[in-house]
DNA sequence: CAAATAGTGTCTTTTAGACACTATTCG
DNA sequence: CGAATAGTGTCTAAAAGACACTATTTG
C-alpha cells in the first residue's frame, strides 16, 4: 500500500506510558464520527417562514438521517465534514461549527461511536446540491431521526437562535445585498416569533451598510438594499 | 483478562457496511481524551480578584498542565472527566460541561489523540483536593500549557463569561447565602471589568432571594446575605 | 385613486448609569 | 465621633416598544 497523504502518524508516536504503566495504544479506541445538521429557512404550508434542516438518505436501510461520516486516520473534524456534504449531499462552501459531541455508548448500532455534531446555515439554493438523495424537513419536529439526530438539530436551533441574536446575518442565509422585509422573515424564521417591523428596523440599521439601490418588481414602494457590514 | 464491567460493546456490534463496502472496524481510530478546565476566584497579589485554574503535575515530565485522562471502553466522557479529577486532583462534586474538541492531528507528540475540553468552576476550596500535586495557577497568561491547553483556558474562560452574564452563581462559587459584595467580586472577577455598586445590586436582586439574615463581622453596616434563586 | 408596502416622527415605557444621601456598625 | 461599608431615592440618558403618519409604487 503505498501512502500519499503525509499522516500524522508517519512520525513514530512516542510510547510514554501513564500512571497504569499502559501506552495509548493499550486502550481500546471508539470510532469517531462527525453529523452535520445544516438548517435553512423555508415557506412553512401556512405561507409562515420557519425552519428546515438538510437529511439524506440512510444507507442501507430505510428512512433518512443527518449527513455524517466516520473521521479518517489524520483527518480533521471540521474537513471530515465537508467530505461528507460534498459526498453525501453535493454540498460545498460551508463552514461548520462543533456543537457537542454525543457520546452514549448505545446510541450507535453499529458499536463504540462518538459522534461530533456540527452546525450551519445558509439559503436553501446552497443546501440543495444533489436532489435524489437528499430532501428539506421541518426542524421542528425532533424524535423522527435515527442516532439520537433529533437532538442535534434540537441544540443546533440554539446555537443559530444565539448567533442571530447577535448579528444581522452572520450565516448568509440572504444574498449579498437584501431588504430589511427579507432579513426579517429570515430572523422571525430562526427565532419562531415576530418582530415589529418599525423596531426591528431600527435595531438592525446600525449594523448594515446601505447600498443606496433599491429592489424591484414589489407591489408597493421599491425598498432600499443593504448589506452585510 | 476477566471482564466485570458490561459493557456496550458485549452486545455483538453489526457489521454494517459503508458507501465503500468498510465496516467500522476497517478505520482506524483516534484516542480520545477529556481535559478540564477548572476555574476558580483568587485574591490577586495587587488585592484585586482574578481568575484561577486547577493544574496537575505532568506525569513523566516536567511542569503543568490541565487534568486529563484517556477515555475509558464503554464510559461516558463526563465519567471519564469525574475519573481524572478525582484520581488526579481528588476533587469531586463538580459538573463539567463540554466546551470543544481539539482535533489537530499534531497536538498530541503520543499519537493520534482528540481531546474533548470540559469546563466547570467551584470556591477554590472544593478544587483544592489533593495540594502536592495540584496547584492554581492565574488563567490570564495562557501559551504556558503543553496540548494546547493555554487555548482550552481561553475558551473556559469565555464560557464562564457567558453563564455569569446570564444567572447571578451558576457554578455556586459562593456558600448557600452571601452578600452583595461578595457576588460582586466574583462577577468583577469573572468578567474582568468592575461594575458599580448600586447598579450592580439592582440588577442582581431580582433574580436573588432573600434570606432575612445578615452577615457579621464586617466593619461597617452589616450587609444583607441573600441566596440563589 | 385604492391597495400595498416602505420609511420615519414622536410619544411612552423601560432600563442603565451616575450621584448623593441616609443607615448601621466598629473602635 | 470618624471611618467604613450597606442600602436607597432620584435625576438623566439611552433603549425598546407602540402608534400613526408620510412616501412611493402597481394596477
Amino acid at each position: 500500500m503505498t501512502r500519499t497523504v503525509a499522516g500524522p502518524t508517519d512520525k513514530k508516536p512516542k510510547n510514554l506510558r501513564d500512571d497504569s504503566g499502559r501506552t495509548l495504544q493499550d486502550y481500546p479506541r471508539p470510532s469517531v464520527a462527525v453529523d452535520a445538521a445544516l438548517l435553512t429557512v423555508i415557506n412553512g404550508d401556512d405561507g409562515e417562514a420557519t425552519l428546515g434542516v438538510l437529511e439524506v438518505k440512510r444507507d442501507g436501510a430505510p428512512g433518512w438521517r443527518l449527513p455524517g461520516t466516520i473521521l479518517h486516520e489524520g483527518e480533521r473534524l471540521i474537513e471530515a465534514v465537508l467530505r461528507c456534504l460534498q459526498d453525501k449531499a453535493g454540498v460545498t462552501g460551508l463552514n461548520p461549527r462543533q456543537l457537542h459531541v454525543f457520546d452514549d455508548p448505545q446510541r450507535d448500532d453499529r458499536g463504540w461511536v462518538l459522534s461530533v455534531a456540527h452546525v450551519d446555515a445558509g439559503p436553501v439554493e446552497r443546501l440543495a446540491g444533489r436532489l435524489e438523495q437528499t430532501r428539506i424537513a421541518h426542524a421542528g419536529a425532533p424524535g423522527r431521526l435515527p442516532y439520537g439526530h433529533g437532538v442535534i438539530v434540537e441544540r443546533a436551533v440554539e446555537d443559530l437562535r444565539r448567533r442571530y441574536a447577535a448579528a444581522p446575518d452572520p450565516d448568509r442565509m440572504l444574498a449579498e445585498s437584501f431588504t430589511l422585509r427579507e432579513l426579517r422573515v429570515v430572523h422571525e424564521a430562526v427565532a419562531g416569533q415576530e418582530f415589529q417591523r418599525d423596531t426591528f428596523r431600527r435595531a438592525m440599521e446600525p449594523l448594515l451598510r446601505a447600498t443606496g439601490r433599491v429592489a424591484v418588481g414589489g407591489r408597493g414602494r421599491p425598498a432600499e438594499l443593504f448589506a452585510r457590514v
